[in-house]
DNA sequence: TCTTTTACGAAATATGTTTTCAATTTGTGT
DNA sequence: ACACAAATTGAAAACATATTTCGTAAAAGA
């Protein structure tokens, strides 16, 4: 969803760089630029979060509703393609892509009461994993590391759990 | 696979042992016992390794070519609740079904030349993401940690690569 | 502008999994 | 053993997500 408030919105400025940044890609791979993609590209960097192909294809629509999911999906290959974005499954059977990733390599916090993903990251793991890998003999190209559980402020997660069922009721 | 060499092949009293789990579950639930159940199961548990659907159906299949795949479907899903089984996803797109798995809460390390699965598990990390989630104010349910990368054996790691594209073109 | 290449949208297809449904099998009471 | 209700099966259809096809449209370069 995009924040209309302006209270959580992604700033402009990192949206300009995100454009800038794909639009270079495109050209060096000899791409050609279009109203749908630039479309797609900025809504999707207007959002926050971990973005499912049917959430961003809504806010899409709202933008221009002639286009189609197979452009969306075409669109995000690319992104994933011009490592702007990764791809995530967090095992609910969809593809989420995560275009705004404070630090490059982080693990997620998946509470299953509200939903809610957060994203950390540890120096100490990455060595941790390191040592792993060592021990057994392994090379690490990448890695993923998810907790599932819930958030113990259980009042803020009783909040954002409300908040995701009357958003899933439209109620925007 | 079922190893008919004899080599790796599962102690036939674990194989036993799950059964006889896999039959308590089964009367526990009020369900009834059927041949293509046993048999799915006794197949799967004499199996190592992370099974896809496809590859238990095969082996199902040798010993009872009428079993269709919804009932190795249906059985699978059994054995999740039963807790004998564990799914798991490693991102090629297929479930995978461990049901011999050493210790309780395990990660794993994916070798993206041959496509090995290991286990590995540590104490220390158990620890750390408990500290990692003290931080973050997050209760931990379960976890997922994989490593993805490549063998640093690289013999071993061609020799399991050729292993498995020969067994892909059904060389056994 | 003309031409070539690339991209689009809608629909078809692919893939992995689940569900439906009529027929069969199992467990239980007699 | 027999009948009955409930559960299970296999084949096919449905399903959900993602990808590909194909005729049309739009973009970049000559």
């Amino acid at each position: 969803m995009i924040d209309a408030s302006g209270k959580n919105a992604v700033d402009p400025k990192v949206i300009k760089e995100k454009e800038v940044a794909f639009a270079q890609f495109i050209q060096d791979r000899g791409l050609k630029t279009t109203k749908q993609r630039n479309t797609i590209i900025s809504v999707f960097f207007a959002m926050r979060g971990h973005i499912s192909v049917e959430e961003l294809l809504v806010e899409v629509k709202r933008a221009n509703p002639k286009i189609g999911y197979a452009t969306v999906y075409r669109t995000l290959h690319l992104l994933v393609e011009s490592e702007l974005v990764q791809e995530r499954r967090f095992g609910d059977g969809l593809a989420r892509y995560e275009g705004h990733s404070g630090v490059e390599h982080h693990n997620h916090m998946i509470c299953l009461e509200c939903g809610n993903i957060s994203e950390f990251s540890n120096p100490s793991l990455v060595k941790f994993q390191g040592q792993l890998a060592e021990e057994n003999n392994f090379k690490i190209y990448r890695h993923r590391l998810e907790l599932y559980g819930a958030c113990k402020d259980e009042k803020a997660c009783q909040l954002r759990k409300k908040k995701k069922a009357a958003h899933a009721h439209g109620g925007g």
